[in-house]
DNA sequence: ATGCGATATGAAATCGTTTTCATGCCATCT
DNA sequence: AGATGGCATGAAAACGATTTCATATCGCAT
């Protein structure tokens, strides 16, 4: 089989607990460490860290639960994650959930299993109600959507302030009839969906908001129908970029110009939203912040449990562009 | 503490053999199963999987390497990867190299001291001399790039074709100065550009290849100074997605109209390729298909360790957008 | 010279499971 | 009736590390 820390600790003459110390922190004089050093490339030994966990009761592992990795903005904040987990010497487990409620319990299931660090977690809606039942012996950061105030930290993005500067700039930009489409399955979607319907009315316009399964298929067949209505919105306001590509989808299949006939802003500055013609007009998430900082929020209480449940708010940038220009 | 199987076994009156048992597979009379599954939920008991890897000698995990998964292929891949593991009831570590092969090597050594059941490895160029040496002791299968032969199972897509169709069609749309932007760090660009080299000569033209660092920054920073030269390509060939955007980018900048002045075809059928005016000819490539596979040889490997080495090698499906159009 | 503290090392316990081995029981066969 | 075999169960070993506890050695102060 493998070879194990007994293996090398006959090959270089001491005890076992002396090759522990030698590979760890301990007191082990010049001479013995150099010899298990070198037991330890004769005998190509690999700690098991099954073995180690067990013994230490630290697993130096931290979940990371998404909706779908797909999803851009998951992807920016999993490759901050991982970039952090690795400087510290941890290890990533990478869950989607599908924003599937069952498959999120079975992966937090899985969370205890590990005995994990930390959870880095973006709850579907669902869990909004479960978390606060279930007793979590790791702490957990919420990323993306808060979830039950004064329970966990959080970081996410201040999403009443940034679709209220998108709302203000359509307006500012001539357009009266705004509508909205939201994803229906994150508190994201909701929150959007509140704040766009709060500026709107702090403008003294109607809001008209529709919601759509998270995905650009969905979208697409959503706008489909919404844009022959009578009474169409001549702007949009867009939830995510999975939406986004829908809606310019379904755009052009009915034959709307962008901006004249129908004026669009959505979220998250991927590349291509700046390539595309015209370009969008976007707010951009401070995503490897955003995965940065939920990192720090995890070790920072791994080290002071006591702390006071942290939300950290981020503030989107406006990125304008031709999308949203004058009618 | 937690709790132990200990614990659950004192609750049930039972031992903790019959505990184990119980939950995994082994012969329990219903009575005690019963009584069991009652004392678990009565004291919320969930094992140790440290212990249970220890025990049993079977991690139950996969890992994920990578270069980036925020390059869309191994987005897409590695979801498909995390849904076959899931299936299986397996965990999946995700680890994103860089293409670095010091952080690669550390990843690798991590893979052992795991004991993972399984790899799923995007080798770096650095790893294509490495590999042989290093003795590993689970299965590795290789995707998107392929190792030297006859060491490990892998999922490509054949880079040869994919280039020679793309050639063959940029020529029958008349053009005939086509360059090759290609990465310069991982084995794939390499190949593709070794195809396109061949295809170029089959159809009697001279190549004309550039090698730049895998990012779009990068390749617009190498497209700025081509697109200026006097010999400059009237089509272009780009290895991913990535340099595809920078290519882009540093066309409009030049003040170059695709396809008028610059014809450009690339990988990868990511949704903005179709929105972009003009929309991008591109190499589709089977990426479910790819992590699916790659899974599956690997759990057939598994089960089978004597197979032969198998190389699956995926056909791209070449979708031809106004990117291409006839000068 | 003696005792004491510090320090390096080894022996053994421990982490929480699974698995082997032993045991007792009951049914079945000769 | 007694031997045999199968089956459910428990006791104990084992997985491979870390950590506690005990011990030997050494230097130094008394």
């Amino acid at each position: 089989m493998s070879v194990s820390i007994k293996d090398v600790a006959r090959a270089a003459g001491v005890s076992p607990a002396t090759v522990s110390r030698a590979l760890g922190r301990g007191p082990v004089s010049d001479e013995l460490r150099a010899q298990v050093e070198a037991a330890v490339r004769a005998t190509g030994y690999r700690p098991n860290l099954a073995a180690r966990r067990l013994r230490s009761q630290d697993s130096g592992t931290i979940g990371l639960i998404v909706a779908d990795i797909r999803n851009p903005f998951f992807t920016a904040v999993s490759r901050a994650v991982e970039d952090s987990a690795y400087r510290a010497g941890m290890r990533v487990i990478l869950c989607n959930t599908d924003e599937d409620p069952d498959r999120e319990a079975s992966y937090l299931q899985l969370m205890h299993e590990e005995r994990v660090t930390g959870l880095i977690l973006a709850p579907t809606r669902a869990s909004y109600e479960q978390l606060p039942k279930r007793q979590v012996d790791f702490p957990v950061v919420l990323i993306d959507r808060a979830g039950p105030p004064g329970l966990h930290d959080s970081v996410v993005l201040d999403n009443r302030e940034a679709t209220a500067t998108l709302v203000a700039h359509l307006v500012s930009r001539g357009y009266r009839q705004i509508g909205g489409l939201f994803g229906n399955a994150s508190s994201t979607g909701a929150e959007r969906r509140e704040g766009y319907e709060a500026a709107m009315r702090q403008h003294g316009l109607t809001p008209d908001a529709r919601l759509t399964a998270p995905s650009s298929a969905a979208a697409q067949r959503e706008m489909q129908d919404w844009l022959r209505a009578p009474q169409r919105p001549r702007a949009l306001l867009v939830s995510n970029s999975l939406l986004l590509i829908g809606v310019i989808r379904a755009a052009r299949a009915a034959g709307l110009r962008i901006p004249q006939d129908l004026a669009v802003a959505g979220f998250d500055n991927e590349s291509w939203t700046e390539l595309v013609e015209p370009g969008m007009t976007v707010i951009e998430q401070p995503v490897e912040d955003i995965g940065r900082t939920a990192m720090s929020l995890l070790f920072e209480r791994l080290k002071t449990p006591g702390l006071p449940v942290r939300k950290v708010v981020l503030s989107g940038r406006c990125i304008v562009r031709g999308s949203t220009d004058a009618a």
